[in-house]
DNA sequence: CGGCTGGTTGATCACTCTCAAGCGTGGTGG
DNA sequence: CCACCACGCTTGAGAGTGATCAACCAGCCG
């Protein structure tokens, strides 16, 4: 379906992720810049958008679907360092590789952009650039953010602070989280990647959310969705100040 | 001292920092405004140079001194989520606060700018801009390699990891690492701080070290500086495949 | 129906934490 | 001048959390 699924994304005006990407500051020169540039392109879940240390063609930002970030070990440990979702970007300008792949976690489509292009272009554009700077320093603040929990908490609170930024995420637009006591998440990982993203093994995982289940604190929904019965006493469990 | 001893450095241009900063790419005329702006401050061993959730009223750049950036839970865990070394930058521009707190690990010199000021000028220079999106994205790019080491790595490997991303730092300016056997690195960190870093406790951080010298990888030259005598070995050590 | 994949649960093991004692150095005061 | 204390570091013994290895279960598809 390479791209002629989204012939409604031709126009960027008229795009889902068009007030919180990369581009949501650009005057309307630069979208007529950008649609002349852009592409799109599909990705099958588990399919690779990036790869380490190799070269990257394009740059672009998640319009659907779930991404993760990975690094791994020789001898087969992985880490997922971050997870993108709609909006979010990927790839750095100004660096020829990063350091971890990007794979599909869902189907996954993508407005990309050809690398030189896309950064000649930043060169131009101080809205893009304080745009993705912003982006930027978010993911920073997140990443430092999760080295709390890599570092320092159990398995529980682990899999709570998970559920918990999983459940901000998903209701940041209504936030509605702040008045709510319950809330629904959908996990777009298998709990073998839930294992990569809290630093545990697969099976601990498993243990906690069950353990989670048999306190009230939660019920699953099939095994992907997760009702979460008291999103205060989540909280507590995650032992984190932040609100 | 506050101030008076850097006399010297009320000229941007012998600026130590000056070619590696925020400010590494400002023209002569930004330069100007920036030495009109700015200020010098001293930070005692210990002092606390931003706290979280504390609104800053300044911005800026460590000029000499190490501090880190650390994040606590109620119940006295703490994680340091990152280390700041000459020319790296404090704070967030357009964000009000940070969630972690700024220590100097030693005594710190800051070139500070209020907060309003710089944000201003940031908006009307793309060569700061630019400069800040680059340094953001390369501790971003930092902060996730640390989330594999605290995530998947043994004691021995955190230790080792840190002594290893030390050295490159140290080492970093005549580039001679690649081709070096040894290396003699200063840890500015107590063993609880290290521990901290590396999401152990101290005592295991002591025993992994003693270990280590124990096997012949490395040295100590008092508590603070340690001689590695086989950096390949250390490498080894670390699990990592990237040189 | 049988094999495959992803998830759960169980038993055991090992690594790291916890609690505690001991060591060395530097500073203070009698 | 030296005894004493404080602090940071090291080392030890035992406990606990999460990893490992393995069996089992449910859903899905051929």
């Amino acid at each position: 379906m390479d791209g002629y699924g989204f012939r409604s994304l031709e126009k960027c005006a008229e795009c889902p992720i068009r007030h919180r990407a990369v581009c949501a500051n650009c005057s309307p020169d630069e979208f007529s810049v950008l649609e002349a540039l852009k592409s799109y392109k599909t990705y099958a879940k588990g399919e690779a958008i990036a790869w380490a240390e190799i070269e990257m063609t394009h740059l672009g930002s998640i319009v659907s679907g779930f991404a993760t970030l990975q690094r791994t070990m020789e001898d087969g440990r992985s880490q997922i360092v971050g997870l993108l979702l709609p909006s979010d970007f990927i790839g750095s300008p100004g660096r020829a590789t990063v350091a971890y792949n990007v794979v599909a976690a869902t189907e996954v489509v993508v407005c990309r952009f050809q690398k030189p292009a896309f950064e000649a272009l930043l060169e131009r554009s101080p809205a893009m650039t304080h745009r993705l700077l912003k982006m930027t320093s978010n993911d920073l603040e997140a990443a430092r953010d999760w080295m709390l929990v890599l570092g320092r908490k159990t398995a529980r609170e682990r899999v709570a602070s998970f559920l918990l930024m999983l459940a901000k995420r998903t209701y940041e637009d209504d936030d509605g989280l702040a008045a709510a006591t319950e809330a629904t998440v959908s996990i777009p990982l298998s709990r073998a990647e839930l294992g990569d993203y809290l630093g545990l093994t697969l099976e601990t995982t498993s243990r906690q959310i069950s353990q989670l289940k048999r306190d009230g604190v939660l019920e699953l929904v099939g095994q992907r969705d997760i009702h979460i019965k008291d999103l205060a006493r989540l909280m507590d469990e995650t032992c984190d100040d932040t609100a």
